[in-house]
RNA sequence: GCGCGCGUAGCUCAGCUGGUUAGAGCGCCACCCUGAUAAGGUGGAGGUCCCUGGUUCGAAUCCAGGCGCGCGCACCA
C-alpha cells in the first residue's frame, strides 16, 4: 500500500479515498490541495474520517508509536450496558478522550482499555421486569439458572448502542479486550481479594441492623441506600405509654412517645429518656362547664409549648421532674403482642437485684429536644440505635434471663402471624390500620403527616427500605479510616473541594461496608462453610477449589454444558453451579464444606477493577504492573461514594503495609505509590436537561446525542462541552448553546482553511513541491522549504502571527498538563480568533498582490511569506486542537499535509507531537504593539459609525492621541501608518501635535497606592482632583517631580509620579473615539476628490455583487460596460476607471451617457447606474 | 438537621489575593462591511452583582446572619 501510493508521485490521492472527500469537497482542478467546501457538513465529514481511522487502524498506530514512552495510565470505570447510553455518557466520553489523547501527541503510552459492569441489583431487576416478576420467591420458581442466563444476555442489551455511540464521537478506546465483570479471570482475582481480607480477619459475619429491601430480599450498601433518598410524607403520630403502679395497673400519667413509623409499635420494647433533661407533666386545662380530663402527659419541657400548639390545646404544668426520675418504670406498651398478661415479672441481674426486662424506661444520650418529645420509642429490631439500647440492656441481666430481641417482621417485609392485624402485609401498608387501632384504644394523642427523605430500593423505586435485624458480611473498612484519609491526601482532585469537602466528609463518617448480597447475579462470595463445625474459609481462585480434597459437585456445569454447548465457561464461577461444588471439611472428619448462599454488592466488582481488569495476581503481572496507579479517571459526581470510593477503600486494605505475604506463589508484586489507585480525577457535574432540571426521559427535555450527531456533529458537541464551561459546573444540555457554537469557533476555523485552499491554489502555493523533508510540517520542518524566509526577515504582521501561535502553544501546554481544558479550549478559541479577524483580514492585500506563490521567477516573496505563515498556523492549530475536535482537525490535517506530502508525513494530525510553542519566536513586545494598533484601527470605525461615516467612503486623515506617550508607541504606530489607513479607508495617518484641541485629559488618585497612604483623606482627595486643573498638576508632577493638592475644609495632599492616573477623554464636535490606550479622530470633512472615490468604491462594490451573483470564478475575467446620465458620477468613473478594471478583473471597461441594451440597472448614492458585466 | 457547591445582563458564565466606569460570548436592535460570507465589524439597549448587617477611606470580592437553588450525608427515633 505504501509502495502503492509513493508510487503515484507526490501522494496526490488522500487517505480517506477521494469518493469520500468529493462529500465536502468540490471536484477537484488543482494539483496541490482539495478544494474547500464553504459550507461544510460536519457530520459527513465525521462518518468518512471515521472509516479513515478504522480502516487505516489509526488508534492502534497512534499507540504503536509511542510504545517506548513513558507510561501514561488511564482507567476506564466500566458502565453498565443494560440501558441505553444518553447525554451524561457523551460528557464523560469526550473528557476521557481528550486527555488520553492529548498525552499520546505528548510522547506518552497510554493503553485504553474498556470495561464494562455487568453484575448485581440493576440487571436482575431489569430481568425481572422483563419477566414480569419481582420477589424472590418468583425467581427461584422461575429457576435461578435459567435466571443467570437471562441476566447474562441482559447485560449486553445495549452494547451495539454503546459501541456505535462511541466510536461516533470519536472516543478511542479498546473495546475488543474490554475487562468484563462476570468473566471467570475478573471473578477469580475479586475472589484472591476478598480471601485476602478474609484471611486478615477483615471479612466477617455480623449480626447488625441493616438496611433491608424487603421485596428483594437483601440488605443495602450505604453507598446503595445513599443513591434512593426521596421525599415522602409519612404519619407522624404522638402515642400515649400509659405508667404502671406499683401493682402494675396502668395509671392516668402517659409517657407521650413519638414516631414516623407507627408499624414498628408492636415491636417496641422500651422507651429512652435523657437523664439530665427536664420533663413535665401536663394535665389538660378544666374548661368551663366541663369536668378537667384526668389525663396527665409526660413530655419534655423544652417541648411542651409545641406539643400544646399541635394540640390546639391549653395544658398546665402539674409536675417538673428530671430524666432520671423516670428510668426504671414500668409502662404498658401500646401492643401487647409479646407482653404476657398480668403485671411485670422482676428478672435477675447480673449485678444483683432484679428489674423488669422490657417496657420500661432506660436513659440514652441520643435523646434530644431536636423534634418529637424527648422520649423515645425504642424497637430494637428496626433501628441501629434502638439495637445498641437492647444489647446494653442484655449485658445487664444474669444468663439465661436477657430480654430477647422481639420481631414479629418476616424478612420479605410482612408481618408475621405474631402481629395478627397485620398478617401478610408489607409493615409500611398497615401504617394506617395501626393509627386506626391506637385512635380506637385511646392511645393516639396526635396524628399529623411529616415530610422527610427516606430510602427506597435504588433501583425497584416502589419499594421503600426498611432497617431489620440480619446476618450479613462486612467489610471492616472503618479500621482503615486514617490510611483512606492519608492517601486520599495524594490525590488530585477537580475541583479541589471534592477532596476535603463530599470525599473527604464520606471518608470521615466510614462505616464497615455491608458487602453480602441475598441474590443471585454478582459475584458469589468464595466462602465455604463446614455443615458439622460452622468454620469458615475463603478460596481465592477457581483452581485452588479443584485441588481442595474430595472435591465434587463441578460435574454440574459439565452437564448443563454438554445440554447447552453456547453455555458460557464464564458462568463456573458463577450461582447455582459454584454452589453445587463441595469439598471435604479440614474442621471435622467426614463432613463436607459448602459455599455460603450470598453473591456481593457489585460496587466491590468496579472497585477492584485496576488489578481484575488483568486478572491479577492469578495472572496478568506484567500489565498490573505496568497500570498501576492510574495517572487519569474521571466521572461524574455521584461516583464519589461509588467507584471513587470502591477503587481507594479496596486499594487501601489490600495494599497496605504486608500485602505481599499474601500474593499467590510466582505472582508480580504492584509497583507505585501505593496504596492510592488514581492520580487526578476529574470529578464532573451532573449534566441537566435544556429546562435546567434532572434530565428524564419522561419529560422529553433532552435531545438523543444520536439527532445530535446526525445535525451538527461530534466535534460541535465535544467544544460545547470541552469549551462551554468548566467540566465541574452542571452543565445544562442546550441544543441551541450546542448549535451557537459552531460558528464561533468550528465554522470560523473552517473559513480561514477554505480561504487558504482557495489563494493557495491560484497561486500555486505548494509546500510539498518545495519541501524535501517535510517531517511534521513544524517551524523547523518549513524551514527547509526553498523560498521560505525566517521570521527575522518576515513582516511583522507574520511575526506577530507567528508569536501568537506560538505563546498560545505553550500555553494550552500549560493549562492541559493541569487538566484544565476549559482555559486551554479558550486560548485556542482566541487564536482562531486572532487568525480570522485580523491576520487574514489585515493580510488580503498581500494574497491579492501581484506575483505568484510558488518560488519560481514571478514569485512575490512577500506573498509567499504570507503563505508560509498562515500556513504553519493552520497546521499547528489543527494539531493544537486535534484532541478537543479530533474530526475537524484531522480533516485539515489530510488536506494541508497528507494531499501534498503524502507518506513523507504522519498519515494523521492523531500521530503527530503535540506542539510546544517555540520561546524564540514569541515576541511580546511586538504582541502589545499590534494590540495598540488594533485598538487604533477598532476606534477609528467606531468614530466613524459615529458620524455615519461608512467606511467605503474615503476620508483625508486620522489622527491619534496616545493616552501614554512614555510607551514609545508612538514611532511604532507611525511606522503602520498603511495598515491603519488600509483599515480605516484613509488617506494619511498622523499622531497628533495638538491634542488638546481634541482631548482633556483629568487626573484621577491610584486607589490602590493612595488608599494606605492617605486613609480616610482619600474621599476628600478625589473629591479635590475632581474639579482640578489636570494639566497643572501633570505639569507641576512632571517639572518638579511632585504636585501639592489641597483638600476641601483644610491640609493638603501630596502626589508624586505614579500616585495619578491619567484619563483621556474625546471633546465633544469631533467624529472620535476614546479607548484606555488611544484616543482617535477622523477628518469628517470631504472635498469634491474624495467624493468622487466614494463613488467609485460603490461601483466597484455593485460589480463585485454582480460576479457573485453570476457565479464567476475568482480568477475569471470580464468585459464591463458602464453608463449613467449623471455627469458627475461618468466623471468619478473615468477618472479611476484603471481602478475599476483592475479591482474587478476586466479586461475593458468603458463609461457612456447611453444606455446599453443588457445590464442591470442601479442607484450608486442617489445617481442612477446601468452595469453590464460580461464574459469573456 | 448537617455538609459541599452555587446565586453577577434575556441566556450561559468570567471577575471575587478589596480599588476608580463590573466584563465576555450568545441573543436582541441599529448601522456598516463582505473577492473566506451558515462569516466579519462598530455602536446601542439590558445589571438593586440574592437580602440584611459588619469590617474598611473603599465591598460583587472579606466576615456574620438570613433567603433561594443544586447535590451529598443520615441515629429525624
Amino acid at each position: 500500500m505504501r509502495a502503492a501510493r509513493a508510487a503515484l508521485g507526490r501522494g496526490r490521492e488522500v487517505a480517506l479515498g477521494f469518493a469520500a472527500w468529493q462529500r465536502f469537497h468540490v471536484p477537484s482542478w488543482s494539483e496541490m490541495f482539495q478544494p474547500v467546501r464553504g459550507k461544510p457538513d460536519f457530520p459527513a465529514l465525521e462518518a468518512d474520517i471515521t472509516a479513515f481511522w478504522r480502516s487505516a487502524s489509526i488508534y492502534e498506530k497512534s499507540l504503536a508509536a509511542r510504545r517506548d514512552g513513558p507510561r501514561f495510565v488511564f482507567y476506564e470505570g466500566p458502565p453498565t450496558a443494560n440501558g441505553m447510553p444518553h447525554p451524561g455518557h457523551c460528557l464523560t466520553r469526550t473528557i476521557k478522550d481528550l486527555y488520553p489523547r492529548y498525552r499520546t501527541m505528548r510522547g506518552e503510552y497510554c493503553e485504553r482499555k474498556a470495561g464494562w459492569d455487568t453484575h448485581g441489583l440493576p440487571v436482575e431487576v431489569e430481568v425481572c421486569k422483563e419477566l414480569g416478576i419481582h420477589s424472590k420467591a418468583e425467581i427461584e420458581a422461575y429457576g435461578v439458572e435459567p435466571f443467570i442466563h437471562k441476566c447474562q444476555e441482559s447485560v449486553w442489551r445495549y452494547t451495539k448502542e454503546w459501541e456505535t455511540l462511541t466510536e461516533r464521537i470519536g472516543f478511542w478506546i479498546d473495546l475488543s479486550t474490554a475487562y468484563v465483570t462476570y468473566h471467570k479471570s475478573f471473578v477469580e482475582s475479586v475472589w484472591w481479594a476478598l480471601t485476602t481480607l478474609f484471611d486478615r480477619g477483615l471479612l466477617y459475619k455480623g449480626h447488625k441492623i441493616v438496611w433491608w429491601w424487603g421485596q428483594g430480599g437483601t440488605a443495602l450498601s450505604a453507598g446503595e441506600v445513599g443513591q434512593g433518598y426521596r421525599e415522602v410524607a409519612d404519619p407522624s403520630v404522638f402515642v400515649a405509654f400509659p405508667l404502671l403502679d406499683e401493682a402494675g395497673e396502668p395509671t392516668a400519667r402517659c409517657l407521650v412517645a413519638w414516631t414516623t413509623t407507627p408499624w414498628t409499635l408492636p415491636s417496641n420494647q422500651f422507651a429512652a429518656v435523657k437523664a439530665d433533661l427536664e420533663y413535665v407533666v401536663l394535665r389538660e386545662a378544666a374548661v368551663e362547664g366541663e369536668p378537667a380530663a384526668g389525663r396527665e402527659y409526660v413530655i419534655a419541657g423544652p417541648l411542651a409549648a409545641a406539643f400544646g400548639e399541635k394540640l390546639k390545646m391549653a395544658f398546665e404544668v402539674v409536675e417538673r421532674l428530671r430524666g432520671d426520675s423516670l428510668v426504671g418504670r414500668s409502662y404498658l406498651p401500646p401492643f401487647d403482642i409479646f407482653r404476657p398478661e398480668g403485671p411485670p415479672q422482676p428478672a435477675p441481674l447480673a449485678a444483683g437485684g432484679a428489674e423488669p426486662a422490657a417496657w420500661r424506661v432506660v436513659a440514652a444520650d441520643f435523646v434530644t429536644t431536636d423534634s418529637g418529645t424527648g422520649i423515645v420509642h425504642v424497637a430494637p429490631a428496626f433501628g441501629e440505635v434502638d439495637y445498641g439500647v437492647l444489647v446494653a440492656e442484655q449485658a445487664r441481666f444474669a444468663s439465661g434471663n436477657e430480654p430477647t430481641l422481639l420481631n414479629p417482621v418476616a424478612p420479605d417485609g410482612t408481618f408475621t402471624d405474631a402481629f395478627p392485624m397485620g398478617s401478610g402485609r408489607f409493615v409500611k401498608d398497615c401504617d394506617r390500620d395501626i393509627t386506626r387501632d391506637l385512635k380506637a384504644r385511646g392511645l393516639l394523642v396526635h396524628q399529623e403527616q411529616y415530610v422527610h427523605d427516606y430510602p427506597f430500593c435504588w433501583r425497584a423505586e416502589k419499594d421503600p427500605l426498611i432497617q431489620y435485624p440480619r446476618e450479613s458480611w462486612f467489610i471492616r473498612t472503618s479500621r482503615f479510616r486514617e490510611q483512606m484519609l492519608a492517601n486520599n491526601e495524594q490525590i488530585d482532585w477537580l475541583p479541589d473541594h471534592i477532596k476535603h469537602g463530599r470525599f473527604g466528609n464520606f471518608l470521615e463518617t466510614n462505616v464497615d461496608w455491608a458487602l453480602s448480597r441475598e441474590r443471585y447475579w454478582g459475584t458469589p462470595l468464595p466462602i465455604w462453610v463446614c455443615e458439622e463445625t460452622g468454620q469458615a474459609e475463603a478460596v481465592p481462585s477457581y483452581e485452588a477449589l479443584l485441588a481442595k480434597p474430595g472435591v465434587g459437585g463441578v460435574e454440574v456445569f459439565d452437564q448443563a454444558k454438554r445440554a447447552d454447548p453456547d453455555l458460557s465457561d464464564d458462568l463456573r464461577v458463577h450461582k447455582p453451579y459454584i454452589d453445587a461444588v463441595t469439598y471435604d471439611s479440614p474442621f471435622a472428619p467426614g463432613k463436607r464444606m459448602r459455599r455460603v448462599s450470598e453473591v456481593i454488592d457489585c460496587w466491590f466488582d468496579s472497585g477492584c477493577m485496576p488489578f481484575a481488569q488483568w486478572g491479577w495476581p492469578h495472572r496478568g503481572g506484567d500489565e498490573f504492573a505496568a497500570q498501576f496507579p492510574a495517572d487519569f479517571i474521571s466521572e461524574a459526581i455521584d461516583q464519589t461514594r461509588g467507584w471513587f470510593y470502591s477503587q481507594l477503600a479496596i486499594s487501601t486494605l489490600l495494599f497496605g503495609a504486608g500485602y505481599e505475604g499474601d500474593l499467590p506463589p510466582g505472582a508480580a508484586a504492584p509497583p507505585g505509590e501505593y496504596p492510592h489507585p488514581f492520580k487526578t480525577c476529574i470529578v464532573l457535574g451532573h449534566m441537566l436537561g435544556e429546562d435546567g432540571q434532572k434530565m428524564s426521559k419522561s419529560r422529553r427535555n433532552y435531545r438523543e446525542p444520536a439527532e445530535i450527531f446526525d445535525a451538527y456533529g461530534a466535534d460541535a458537541l465535544r467544544w460545547f462541552f470541552l469549551a462551554g464551561q468548566p467540566p465541574w459546573t452542571g452543565i445544562r444540555y442546550n441544543e441551541r448553546a450546542i448549535r451557537e457554537s459552531i460558528p464561533e469557533f468550528l465554522l470560523r476555523l473552517w473559513n480561514v482553511y477554505s480561504f487558504f485552499v482557495i489563494y493557495a491554489e491560484i497561486d500555486g502555493f505548494d509546500p510539498a513541491a518545495v519541501l524535501a523533508a517535510p517531517g511534521q510540517l513544524d517551524h523547523a520542518d518549513l524551514a527547509r522549504a526553498r523560498g521560505w524566509r525566517s521570521a527575522a526577515e518576515r513582516g511583522e504582521l507574520d511575526r506577530w502571527m507567528l508569536s501568537e501561535l506560538h505563546a498560545t502553544a505553550a500555553v494550552m501546554v500549560e493549562r492541559l498538563d493541569a487538566y484544565d481544558h476549559f482555559a486551554a479550549a479558550g486560548e485556542l478559541s482566541r487564536l482562531v480568533d486572532a487568525v480570522s479577524n485580523w491576520f487574514v483580514r489585515s493580510s488580503r492585500d498581500r494574497f491579492w498582490a501581484a506575483g505568484r506563490a510558488d518560488g519560481g521567477p514571478e514569485a512575490n516573496p512577500d506573498k509567499l511569506d504570507a503563505y508560509w505563515t498562515l500556513y504553519e498556523t493552520l497546521l499547528t492549530i489543527a494539531r493544537l486542537a486535534a484532541p478537543f475536535v479530533p474530526f475537524v482537525s484531522e480533516a485539515i490535517w489530510q488536506n494541508l499535509a497528507v494531499a501534498g506530502a503524502g507518506d513523507a508525513v504522519p498519515e494523521s494530525v492523531h500521530l503527530t507531537d503535540y506542539p510546544e510553542g517555540d520561546e524564540a519566536l514569541v515576541d511580546r513586545d511586538l504582541v502589545r504593539r499590534m494590540g495598540v494598533v488594533r485598538d487604533v484601527a477598532s476606534l477609528g470605525r467606531a468614530a466613524r459609525a459615529a458620524e455615519r461615516l461608512k467606511v467605503r467612503q474615503p476620508l483625508s486623515k486620522v489622527e491619534v492621541i496616545l493616552t501614554d506617550p512614555a510607551t514609545g508607541d508612538e514611532a511604532w504606530l507611525a511606522a503602520h501608518a498603511e495598515l491603519v489607513c488600509d483599515e480605516l479607508n484613509v488617506k494619511q495617518f498622523e499622531i497628533c501635535r495638538e491634542p488638546d484641541r481634541y482631548i482633556e485629559r483629568s487626573v484621577l488618585p491610584d486607589l490602590k497606592k493612595l488608599g494606605p497612604r492617605l486613609g480616610k483623606d482619600l474621599p476628600r482627595l478625589r473629591k479635590a482632583l475632581g474639579t482640578a486643573d489636570g494639566a497643572a498638576i501633570l505639569a507641576a508632577i512632571h517639572d518638579s517631580g511632585q504636585a501639592t493638592v489641597p483638600l476641601d475644609g483644610g491640609g493638603e495632599a501630596m502626589l508624586e509620579e505614579g500616585d495619578v492616573i491619567v484619563r483621556t477623554t474625546a471633546k465633544p464636535g469631533w467624529a472620535a473615539a476614546e479607548g484606555p490606550r488611544a484616543v482617535v479622530v477622523v477628518a469628517k470633512d470631504l472635498t469634491p476628490e474624495l467624493v468622487a472615490e466614494g463613488l467609485v468604491r460603490e461601483v466597484v462594490h455593485s460589480v463585485q455583487t454582480r460576479r457573485k451573483t453570476l457565479d464567476l470564478e475568482f480568477t475569471e475575467r470580464i468585459e464591463l460596460v458602464f453608463a449613467s446620465t449623471s455627469g458627475e458620477l461618468r466623471e468619478a468613473i473615468e477618472a479611476h476607471l484603471d481602478y475599476v478594471a483592475a479591482e474587478t478583473l476586466a479586461t475593458t471597461a468603458s463609461v457612456s451617457a447611453d444606455e446599453p441594451a443588457g445590464g442591470e440597472r442601479i442607484e450608486i448614492d442617489g445617481h442612477p447606474l446601468v452595469i453590464d458585466v460580461r464574459r469573456t
